[in-house]
DNA sequence: TATTGACTTAGACTAGACTCTAAGTGATAA
DNA sequence: TTATCACTTAGAGTCTAGTCTAAGTCAATA
C-alpha cells in the first residue's frame, strides 16, 4: 500500500506518516526499488492504534516509549502494560474533566435559551 | 486580590494569567497605584469560566471571540449562544472519540493482563 | 524524447499556548 | 539608606506536532 493510500484510508496526510515514520512511531516501512514507501499490513495496524491513540490525546512522546518498549521484546511486557495503564489513568481524567466542562457549557447555554442571563460572560 | 493570589487559586502560573490579560480573554484589571494588580470579583469569574473551557480544550481563539461579543453587548446574545452550541458539539464529539480511545486502551490492557498478546503492538 | 506527476529527502517553517528573560519600579525590612 | 522582594513591561524563546519547501528521482504518457 503506498503512502497515498494509507494517507486516504486514515484521513492524515503523507506528511503526517512521514513525520511518524522519522520520529520511530511506524516503520521503517519497507521501500521497493524506486525508493518508494509500501507499507504493510503490520505497519497498517500500527498507524490505525496509533491514529487512535493520538486523537485521545496520548503524545508522540508516550506512544513511541510504548513502541520502543514493544520493539525491545517479551522482557519489557510488564512495563509496557503499566505505561498503558498510566494512559487509561490519564484518559478517564481527562474524560472527567471534559464532561464537567460540557455540563457547565450546556448549563450557560440553558441560560442563554431561558433568558435567564445576569451573569459575568 | 493580587495576581499571586489568583494564580495560586486556580492553579496556574502568574505568566499564564498575564498572558490572558494581553490576548483579551481577562480585564483589562485595574491596577492600583504602583501598577500592580488587583484582580475584580468578576474578573475571578471570568478566569474561572475561561479555565474551565480551556482545560476541555477549547481554544484562545474561540475563548477570545466569546468574550468580545459578551463586550459588545445585549445585541450578539444569540451569536454567542450559537458560537457555545458549537463548541458542545465539539466537545461531544471529542468526549466521544477519547471515549472509543479509552474503551481500546482498556481491551489492550486485558490482553496484556491475561497474557493474550499476540499482537502487533 | 520530453514532460508530467507522484514520489523521495533534508531541513526550514508554522501555529498555538504558553514560559522565560532582561531591565525597571516601588514598598518594606535590616 | 540600602538591600531585598514582589511586582511590572516588552519581547524573545520553547515545546509539540505537524506542515511546507526545494531539489531531486523515476515511471508512464503525449
Amino acid at each position: 500500500m503506498t503512502i497515498k493510500e494509507v494517507a486516504e484510508k486514515f484521513d492524515m496526510t503523507n506528511d503526517t506518516l512521514r513525520y511518524y515514520e522519522k520520529v520511530g512511531l511506524v516503520g521503517p516501512v519497507k521501500k521497493n526499488s524506486s525508493g518508494i514507501r509500501d507499507y504493510s499490513e503490520e505497519d497498517l495496524k500500527r498507524i490505525e492504534f496509533i491514529k487512535c491513540m493520538r486523537s485521545a490525546g496520548i503524545s508522540i512522546e508516550v506512544l513511541k516509549k510504548y513502541v520502543d518498549l514493544y520493539d525491545e521484546g517479551e522482557s519489557t511486557k510488564l512495563e509496557r502494560q503499566h505505561l498503558l495503564e498510566e494512559e487509561q489513568d490519564k484518559l478517564e481524567e481527562k474524560i472527567k474533566t471534559m464532561t464537567e466542562a460540557l455540563d457547565k457549557l450546556k448549563y450557560k447555554i440553558e441560560l442563554y435559551k431561558t433568558n435567564k442571563l445576569d451573569e459575568y460572560l
